[in-house]
DNA sequence: AACAATACGGAACGCGGTTCCGCTTAGCAA
DNA sequence: TTGCTAAGCGGAACCGCGTTCCGTATTGTT
């Protein structure tokens, strides 16, 4: 829908080479230092990774939102699509979002400090919000009504809601063995459940 | 138990005056910017705050968890105090159990960016997560072992995990209407309920 | 009044984000 | 091939903030 490629499909062309090359170096680079040390890691060591001067990197990537959306976007792609292909293939559309949810978490929690900073209130991590919020909420909202439409849940908790406490519930969760994030937020769809 | 009196009793003069005025001044002085800026403002706020010098406050208070500490100290020691007196009072622990994570979140939801701070994982913010820990996960234990042996609730979560959590759903609840944090707890409580 | 001990203020340092500008290089045209 | 221009690059410099350090001021005691 933006970024990648120019919309008109025929003369996309206005980067220089190099720049493209840059880019692709930049985002392993920063991939590679996500997972060593986490999403916050100072926007210098990304750019001596990537054997780039600042000035490349903040071309490329105006702020750091644009860095990890870049690198994820395919994983959240995947995790949004595979909302309604839970819907068909699982038993119930409960069971369908604890699923999903599941994968949600999944995803969340292995990448390092990423809950925190989808909840942080910096002004500039909001594109980053945005973005996980247009992509996910709307595939949340499908589960959560199929899922109530069928009765088994009770029906006052919006997706924006449920997305943010599940998200709330991954932050930390990377370092404490003591704290499942995945078992507290199964607490919270356990729950929704309608009581019967 | 530390602090403020040297236990003994008798001779427990060590501060001089002014320096005992400086903290109680800094305390209020942080209080008031905690309340208007977050638990997370310049240091230097707070010391132009109380009309003090940039020493003076680290002397008094090393870290900023000390002075967060210091400064929501008897709050967490009402809330610790009122466990056991919510399960006299209550019909059921669970109720009890209820009500007590009520007071804990009105308490972190109303202090500006202090659950966000308390799950950080800066090192330098874990004194005050132990603090937390230290005081109020045997409270909560108490609540859920009662809840539990009444045979209201599951028992396959520590208190720790659940109070984590709580912490958890409460991050960034202060400023953003459409998420209520307090729903979302009491989702995961009702989440508790042991299946009948 | 003099003198330690204690405490104070704020300059200075380090780190990390961000900006800015002189230099380099890709891509094109003659 | 050679020149030219605009796109792109690197990294020094700046700013805000946490933290430290030390010369100075204050307290309380003799």
């Amino acid at each position: 829908m933006n970024g990648s490629d120019e919309g008109a499909g025929h003369a996309a062309r206005s980067k220089r080479a190099d720049a493209r090359r840059n880019e692709e170096t930049l985002l392993d680079a920063a991939a590679a230092v996500f997972v060593t040390s986490g999403v916050e890691a100072p926007v210098r060591d990304i750019a001596a990774k990537a054997g780039v001067g600042m000035g490349t990197i903040y071309r490329h990537f105006p702020t750091r939102a644009d860095l990890i959306i870049a690198v994820y976007r395919h994983q959240v792609e995947a995790c949004a699509e595979a909302g309604p292909a839970l819907l068909e293939t699982s038993a119930t559309p409960h069971a369908a979002l604890g699923q999903w949810i599941n994968l949600f978490v999944d995803f969340l929690v292995t990448k390092h400090g990423l809950a925190a900073v989808l909840q942080s209130d910096n002004a500039g991590f909001d594109t980053l919000h945005a973005y996980f919020l247009d992509r996910l909420v709307p595939v949340c909202t499908q589960l959560l009504d199929a899922a109530a439409s069928s009765g088994e849940i009770r029906s006052d908790l919006d997706a924006y809601e449920l997305m943010r406490g599940v998200g709330n519930l991954c932050i930390g969760a990377e370092h404490d063995s003591r704290y499942d994030a995945r078992r507290l937020v199964e607490l919270l769809i356990a729950g929704l459940r309608r009581p019967h």
